[in-house]
DNA sequence: CCATCTATGTGTCTAAGTCATATAGTATAT
DNA sequence: ATATACTATATGACTTAGACACATAGATGG
C-alpha cells in the first residue's frame, strides 16, 4: 500500500471500513456485492477513491466464513447470476459493536485535530 | 499486522497518524524521540494501546531524510544523550496538509457513523 | 548486583491494501 | 456482425504499514 505521495498521507480510500460499512448497508437490505460495492463508492469514498472491490468479494467471503453474514444464489432470466448477501444476528451484534469502536476513534481522531490546530493559529 | 481478535476490527493504536501526531508536538516544542513517543501515548492511546516505540524512531528518520525536521545530539552530564528534533518549515506545511486530512477523514468517519446509527435504533 | 528507567535504534513477520487480470452474460451502438 | 461498455463475481501477486521482539547503553535505586 502506497500511502505518501507528498505529505498528506492516509489511505486514499476507506479500506479498513468496509466491514462496518458492508453489514451497515446489509442491515438496511439485502444485497450482492457489486450493488454493496456502489453503496460504498459512496459512502467510503475519500480523496476522491472507492474502496477495492477486490477487497469487498473478499470480506464478504470471509466475513461468510465467520458467520457474520449467509448467502444464497440469485438466477434470474436477465443478467450475470448474483449471489445475495443477509446480515447474520451475528452481524447484527458485530455491527453494534463497530458502532461503539467508531465512535471512539472519531473522538480520538478528533482530540488529535484539536491539538494540532493549537499549533496553526 | 493482526488486527481482528473478534469483532471490532481496528488497529489499535492510531500508528497511521504517528506524522501529523510527531510534527505537531515539534510545532510546540523542540524534543526527544523518547518524549515524543511519551506525549504520543497520551494522544495517540486507542483502545488501551499507545503507537509503538519502534515507528516512532523509524517515523522520525524518514521525516529527517524526506526534510521534514532536523535533529542534533545534545550530550548533557547526566543520562544518555538526547537527539533532539525540531520541525522545519516543510514540515510546518505538510502539518497544515495534514489538518485538511484529519478534518476531512473525521467527517467521513462521520458519515460512516451516521449510515451506521439508522440501522440500530 | 540486579532491576528499572531513560534513550535510541534494528530485524522480521504478517496482514492490510492495491493493482492487474480472468470469467461470463447482457445491452447498445457502429 | 462485432466491438465496446456495463453488470456481476472472483483470484493472484505485490508492496507496505503495523506489530512484536530484541539489541545497545548510560543512569538510578534498593
Amino acid at each position: 500500500m502506497k500511502i505518501d505521495e507528498n505529505c498528506p498521507c492516509l489511505g486514499k480510500s476507506l479500506q479498513r471500513f468496509l466491514r462496518p460499512g458492508i453489514m451497515a448497508i446489509l442491515a438496511k437490505e439485502r444485497t450482492h456485492g457489486y450493488q454493496i460495492a456502489q453503496i460504498l463508492s459512496g459512502l467510503l469514498m475519500f480523496e476522491g477513491r472507492a474502496p477495492d472491490t477486490a477487497g469487498i468479494y473478499r470480506a464478504l467471503k470471509e466475513m461468510q466464513a465467520e458467520g457474520l453474514v449467509i448467502s444464497h444464489w440469485q438466477t434470474t432470466d436477465t443478467g450475470p447470476a448474483k449471489k445475495l448477501f443477509e446480515i447474520t444476528s451475528e452481524g447484527m451484534e458485530c455491527l453494534r459493536n463497530w458502532e461503539k469502536t467508531l465512535s471512539d476513534y472519531r473522538a480520538a481522531v478528533d482530540e488529535l485535530l484539536t491539538f494540532i490546530k493549537q499549533d496553526m493559529k
